[in-house]
Formats: C-alpha cells, sequence, structure tokens
RNA sequence: CGGGGCGUAGCGCAGUCCGGUAGCGCACCGGUUUUGGGAACCGGGGGUCGGCGGUUCAAGUCCGCCCGCCCCGACCA
C-alpha cells in the first residue's frame, strides 16, 4: 500500500476526553474513531489489526479442535428467561420489541443460542465431547464505557463452548483452552498472568481462570510477590499481614460523643487517631434473610466473596438501615460489635487481641473508645475476611507482595450442567440414561486484547505493534520527495517486497522526513527502511528496528531476498 | 444511578464572569522555496458557538428546559 492511498488519518495531539494510553494512542494512529459513548468505527488501519487478532485466535482455537459457528446477535428474549440470566445482566442488555411485538435483545453472550442447538441436535455420548466457537460482535449496554476500546457497549469476543459427556471430560477441553489461551497471548507478544477464580458473575460455574495484562489503566487489582512470582486477584488473595505485634495497652472502655461521624476517617480524624485503630461493623443480609455482623479494621475494606466462602452463603448482601436498626438498635454508620445479641459475628482475623479500639456504640453520635477484642466482646470467630493491602505478605514465600493493575483479556470457566439442565441439553450415555451436557465456556475480547497489547507495547513516540499484529511489516520511508533517485530506490524496494509476498507500507507523500518519521512511529510498523541521501552516498539503506531503534544496513543492490529476510529480521 | 466537569472550524483551545462585527495554534486548499525528525514565506477556504425556547435594540456570553460527551463513584467481562 501507498501511504498517499491509504487512510490513515493521524493526528497530532489526542482528543482531550481521552484518557488512556491505548486509547490516545489509536485515535491518533487513525485506527479508531469514537462514534458514541463506549461505541467506536475502526478505519482500515485499526481494522486491520483487529482481523489479524482474530486469526490468531481462529487458529489456536482450530488447533485445539474448535469449530467456528455464526450465530445471531439478535436474539429472542425468551431463551434467555429459560436459563434466568436476563435478571443478572439486568440494565446490561439491549433489549427492544420487535414489529409483531415479539421481544428481542441484542446478545451480551451466546450460551443460550448455542446450547438451545446441542439440544436440539446432539443426542448421544457418541457425539461428544464438542468444542464450539464464535468471534462475534456482542452487546452490552454498560454503565460506564472507559478507557476508549478496553470497555465498550459494542465488542468482538471469542466465545468457545466446550460440551463434554463427564468430568474428566470437562477437565480436559479446560486443558486444551488454558494452553491455546497462552499460546494466543504469547504470539501477541504480551506480558500475561492466568489467575484462579472463585468468582464467576453472572455466568455462574465452579473453577475459573481470569487472563490478565498488567496495565497501569487496568481495571482488576491483583497482588504480585516479586520474589517467587505469586500472583493472584486482590479478591482471592489469602492475606497475611506482616507480623507486627499487636496493641496490647491497658486500656479503659469509654463511650464518647461522635456527632455526626460516620465515616472512619471522620471518627479517625475527630478523635485524633488513626484509621487501623477503628473497627467497622457492617451488617449483612443472608440469603435466607437473616443477619450477620462483619468486622474489619478502619483502614481494610471487606472482601465479600471470602464472606460468602466463610459462611458458605453466596446469597449475601449489605442490610438495609431498616434491618440494621433492627440488629442493632442504632442507626447506620455507628453499628459495633459490643452488645449485640442474636447475630453471628465474624471478625478478620487482624483483630485478633487488639486492644484500645474504637468501635459504635450502636447509638446515634456515639462510639467506643479503649475497646479490647476478647474483653469487651467476643466474635463467634476470626476468619480471614478483608482484601489485601499494599504491604501485605505472600503467602507462598512471605515477601512483602506489591499491588498491581491489570486488564482482564479472557476468562474461562467450567460451567457444569447450569445451562444444559435449564435448556434441555441432554445426551444419552453408554447405558441409555439420559444426563446432561456439561460445559464449560471460554471468552477472549478481541479489541480488548489488542488495547492491553498496545498499553504494554509503546514509547513516547507511538504504538510498537508486534510482528503478528501488523497490518505493514515494513514501512519504506523515502527522505525526498516528489522525485529524484531516492524516491526511484523507494518505488523498487516496494516492488521488490511486495513480490516476496510481504506486507509493506511506501510513504510517498510529498512530505517533510519528519512528518514520515513521527507518523511511521505513531502507527508502529515494526520495521522501517530508511532511504536517505547519506545511506545512498555510502552506498547503502538502513534497516530500523521500531522497537529497539536498532540500526542495520543492507547494499544498496537489494534483492526481493534480502529485504525480505532484513523485515524478517 | 449519585457526584463533578465539558460542549465554540477536522484536532487542541481562548472568548462566557462584565451582552455590542467569532478568534488563536495545528490540520486543510493554491503558490514559491525546501527534504534525515511534525519546515518557511505569500495567499485562501471552512462555524446553524450542542439543540429548543425565553430576556434584550442586540445573545457564544444572561435565564429555563433538553441532548451529548468525559471524569470520580456504584456496578460489571
Amino acid at each position: 500500500m501507498r501511504f498517499s492511498e491509504a487512510f490513515i488519518p493521524t493526528l497530532k495531539e489526542a482528543p482531550s476526553d481521552a484518557t488512556s494510553i491505548s486509547h490516545k494512542l489509536m485515535v491518533r494512529a487513525g485506527m479508531i474513531r469514537q462514534t458514541a459513548a463506549g461505541v467506536y468505527s475502526y478505519l482500515p488501519y485499526g481494522y486491520n489489526v483487529i482481523q489479524k487478532m482474530k486469526a490468531i485466535v481462529r487458529e489456536e482455537m482450530n488447533r485445539a479442535g474448535g469449530q467456528e459457528f455464526l450465530l445471531p446477535a439478535l436474539q429472542p428474549t425468551d431463551i434467555w428467561e429459560r436459563t434466568g440470566r436476563l435478571e443478572a445482566y439486568g440494565q446490561d442488555v439491549f433489549r427492544f420489541d420487535d414489529r409483531h411485538g415479539h421481544e428481542m435483545l441484542l446478545g451480551p453472550t451466546h450460551e443460550e443460542v448455542i446450547t438451545s442447538i446441542v439440544a436440539s441436535d446432539i443426542r448421544s455420548w457418541a457425539d461428544l465431547p464438542k468444542l464450539f466457537y464464535q468471534i462475534q460482535t456482542k452487546f452490552r449496554d454498560e454503565a460506564r464505557p472507559r478507557f476508549g476500546v478496553l470497555r465498550t457497549r459494542e465488542f468482538t469476543m471469542k466465545d468457545l463452548y466446550s460440551f463434554d459427556a463427564d468430568e474428566a471430560g470437562l477437565d480436559k477441553s479446560y486443558q486444551k483452552m488454558f494452553e491455546a489461551y497462552c499460546r494466543i497471548f504469547e504470539r501477541v507478544g504480551v506480558a500475561y498472568e492466568p489467575l484462579a477464580t472463585a468468582e464467576t458473575g453472572a455466568i455462574g460455574g465452579s473453577a475459573s481462570h481470569e487472563f490478565i495484562v498488567l496495565a497501569d489503566s487496568g481495571e482488576d487489582h491483583l497482588v504480585k510477590c516479586p520474589k517467587c512470582g505469586f500472583s493472584a486477584l486482590l479478591g482471592e488473595t489469602v492475606c497475611v499481614a506482616p507480623a507486627t505485634e499487636p496493641n496490647r495497652a491497658e486500656c479503659e472502655l469509654k463511650i464518647v460523643s461522635t456527632p455526626g461521624m460516620t465515616r472512619v476517617e471522620q471518627v479517625a480524624g475527630f478523635l485524633k487517631t488513626k484509621p487501623h485503630r477503628l473497627i467497622k461493623t457492617m451488617i449483612l443480609e443472608k440469603g435466607d434473610g437473616g443477619l450477620l455482623a462483619a468486622l474489619i479494621r478502619g483502614d481494610h475494606e471487606l472482601n465479600m466473596s471470602k464472606l460468602m466462602g466463610s459462611v458458605d452463603d453466596w446469597g449475601l448482601k449489605l442490610a438495609s438501615a431498616e434491618r440494621i436498626a433492627e440488629a442493632t438498635g442504632g442507626p447506620v454508620g455507628f453499628s459495633g460489635p459490643i452488645g449485640l445479641s442474636g447475630i453471628t459475628v465474624l471478625a478478620d482475623l487482624t483483630l485478633k487481641g487488639e486492644t484500645s479500639m474504637v468501635v459504635g456504640a450502636n447509638k446515634e453520635d456515639a462510639h467506643y473508645v479503649g475497646c479490647e477484642v476478647g474483653r469487651d466482646f467476643t466474635p463467634d470467630s476470626f476468619c480471614d475476611l478483608r482484601k489485601a493491602v499494599e504491604g501485605d505478605l505472600c503467602p507462598k514465600c512471605s515477601e512483602t507482595l506489591k499491588l498491581e493493575m491489570g486488564i482482564e483479556v479472557g476468562h474461562i470457566f467450567k460451567l457444569g450442567t447450569r445451562y444444559s439442565e435449564k435448556l434441555g441439553a441432554t445426551f444419552s450415555d453408554a447405558s441409555g440414561k439420559e444426563n446432561p451436557v456439561i460445559m464449560g465456556c471460554y471468552g477472549l475480547g478481541i479489541e480488548r486484547t489488542v488495547a492491553a497489547v498496545i498499553e504494554q507495547s509503546h514509547d513516547e513516540r507511538g504504538i510498537i505493534l508486534p510482528k503478528s499484529l501488523a497490518p505493514y511489516q515494513a514501512i519504506i520511508l523515502p527522505m525526498q520527495a516528489p522525485e529524484g533517485e531516492l524516491v526511484q530506490l523507494g518505488e523498487k524496494c516496494y516492488n521488490l517486497l511486495k513480490q516476496a509476498g510481504v506486507d509493506v507500507l511506501l510513504d510517498d507523500r510529498n512530505v517533510w522526513p519528519g512528518v514520515k518519521f513521527a507518523d511511521a512511529d505513531l502507527i508502529g510498523v515494526p520495521t522501517q527502511i530508511v532511504l536517505g541521501k547519506r545511506g545512498l552516498k555510502e552506498g547503502r539503506i538502513e534497516i530500523v528496528d521500531r522497537r529497539t531503534k536498532e540500526k542495520t544496513f543492507l547494499p544498496i543492490d537489494v534483492t526481493a531476498d534480502s529485504l525480505r529476510d532484513a523485515v524478517a529480521g
């Protein structure tokens, strides 16, 4: 392609509302333009990168034995009612009635559709296992789209669904996908972490892994051990606080007035103490309607999934003001463990043996100071209830953990029989008995992965595309225009490379060298072929690696082979 | 959904407080020179100032309603 004929509208400045690096660079590089909040148009250069990404994913899915489908984005609402997921997705689903008044939706995902097909057309154990996938547009009316292409309302996702006859088969399918994902992320050159997770959100199921790409603009928090390499999602980390002596000072329990102080910082400031000397008492409503209290140090955050796990109740939610009053006799913001009766009280491990703590007094505008855990109240049990914080220790090797942020680019789940049961996807086993098919689902965000690559692979001049995603392997930059020896040489290199089957961009524009360099750097073509007077005089042409800026030289009488090899580098 | 901010040329912004001929930089078009890091000079085009309504002799500017976009939070892949 000739730059003069291509449509790569580069920008010197990024739109002011772009915040993440990938957003700024993708707009500046002429890859994307925004059409609405969380809705982007892909320009040819950007779309080409997306297509490369899809091709890699497709290859790896096929290698693992996947078969590709095309499924409708437009789906009838009733199959969603059968699985009960309309509730779970709630406001995130784009819904409307068609002209006949039938309720339709734009699919946020495709489990229902694919499982319906399997339900009607897979009948025997001999039909299993199967790996079915599709790479398609999904729609989710996100509460808050952000970070450019990282979180959008319309996006391309690869989803593969596995169908197995037994658990062992599911394990095998899961393992195949796990390996395929590793290959994919390696091929696009990102540093990633597969992290185990217990949370399965709206999809529901047992085991799962999130594939996270480390990046500052990520929305996922994780911890990483600089020593042994341990890493885990923040919410999944077993918390190990550094071994400090608890405060054993003698203290006297006293009630003090704290007018209007409901927030930890307010109370701490008012009483001239530190948040970690406070105990937060959170009242929760159980799935069966009962109440429960969870105690957390003031500077910590409650980890809902740990708490849910501790009490084996996945229907827990924060209690309403009315229920709090019912449990404690006081208003929201002044709850405390002292005198609480009739409900289970769980305390985080860090509170064990602490003295001189501040707790709510279960009445308006009052707190206790000088509270000693075990003397003034005794929780029913101590367990790990909090989210990890900077400074916590690695549960494997006790090194101090680092907090990092990352982008979730893939998520794989063992689903079990949840959907197959509801949608009647069963098969006859060898003994003739009907069993629900055992499922797994494996998602991967296409645009998000591309954005994540850019988040990781850029410099102050622009994007650095890996060869695997680059629409053009090389860009030829004749330092002269519109005519002359260098232009002739550029044409020659261009034709030779095309002959050699290399995707190449020739910057034939009549612009200043600085513009050519700047655009070449910005759009991230992996190899630059610089044709200048200097080189011409010395009888050589210059090959520059976009990433390393390293220069190599070729004799000026290039051939298709020598050029191709230099570009393949 | 709560809190905050913004909307003026393709992009980045000034002008709004205090009403009086709509500006700047980059980009764009024509010309001259020029080609190893976003060039210089000359000439030029481009705006329902987000929309609707109101106040006024006069509204980008004041008032009201609406729309859009961004940020923080809640929520979520």
